[in-house]
DNA sequence: CGCTTTATTGCAAAGGGTTGCAACAATCAA
DNA sequence: TTGATTGTTGCAACCCTTTGCAATAAAGCG
């Protein structure tokens, strides 16, 4: 189901700015910044304030639409549920990023289930470390 | 052997006001703010700046004698690294917080390490979800 | 001790992100 | 179609953190 659907289904209004960005949203393959979908929205329409598509982002994030994570930079970025899910380890020396698969965390995730109760929304996970070329 | 004598060895300068931000930080058991550290460190020298503790505290951080852990308030919050490893699991919907032992990690930590010969930062976690109370 | 070197600091500005608020507009029922 | 309701937006102000820069001062050496 569309997210537009989604939003609609929950109460949310459908507004030009929000149709905007969920376009955005959707032309992205990789991990976009709020300040790349501003710009995509803006070329349309002009008047829309960055602080429209961080609230919307967020709402996403919440509703589960898409992800959000820290890769570090000083910015945060999303990644649309659609696209599949992966984590990242990120090399705290020389900025290397390698993608795992979301498989890793299974055995974790279930163990904070049976142990803890606890549902861990492990989505999009970015881990700090040292890479293979990086130790010693 | 002292955060002191560390940072010395290291070729780093020992400022009175850095002296003032360790001492802080060694008389928390907890996990302190940047502002809690600051205030601290104002009331015995009233003129030193807040972005002084900003920068020793990253410095703490890069040589591994701090932990750094974003729980979710909005800011950051330190953790001193003779204090005891353990992680948080913190719940979403009704803000609680669980403790877990590091060992939890320890599994996934050995995997990331002998798959992508990556060595995982896992000092301080916070694993955000739902916590038992609040599924469904 | 005095001098040189250069790491560190205070300050102000900036950057990413959040929030209060009044104006606006999507939605729905009449 | 109109009006009432209330969710959403733009804007400005703010929060936490980082950063450039010139002034300061710790460290080491003669
Ligand atoms: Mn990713
Ligand atoms: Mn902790
Ligand atoms: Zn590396
Ligand atoms: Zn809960």
């Amino acid at each position: 189901m569309s997210c537009v659907q989604t939003l609609r289904e929950l109460g949310y209004r459908m507004t030009p700015q929000r149709q905007a960005i969920l376009e955005a949203v959707h032309t992205h393959d990789d991990h976009f910044s709020t300040e790349e979908v501003h710009e995509e929205v803006r070329a349309r329409y002009p008047q829309v304030n960055i602080s429209t598509v961080y609230r919307t982002l967020e709402l996403l994030k919440e509703l589960g639409l898409v992800t959000q994570t820290d890769l570090g930079e000083g910015i945060l970025r999303y990644h649309h549920i659609d696209k599949g899910h992966h984590h990242h380890l990120i090399c705290e020396n020389c900025g290397a990023i390698i993608d795992v698969d979301e498989s890793v965390f299974s055995p974790l995730k279930r163990e904070l289930l049976q142990d803890y109760q606890f549902k861990a929304n492990m989505s999009h996970f970015a881990i700090f470390g040292r890479c293979a070329k990086c130790q010693r």
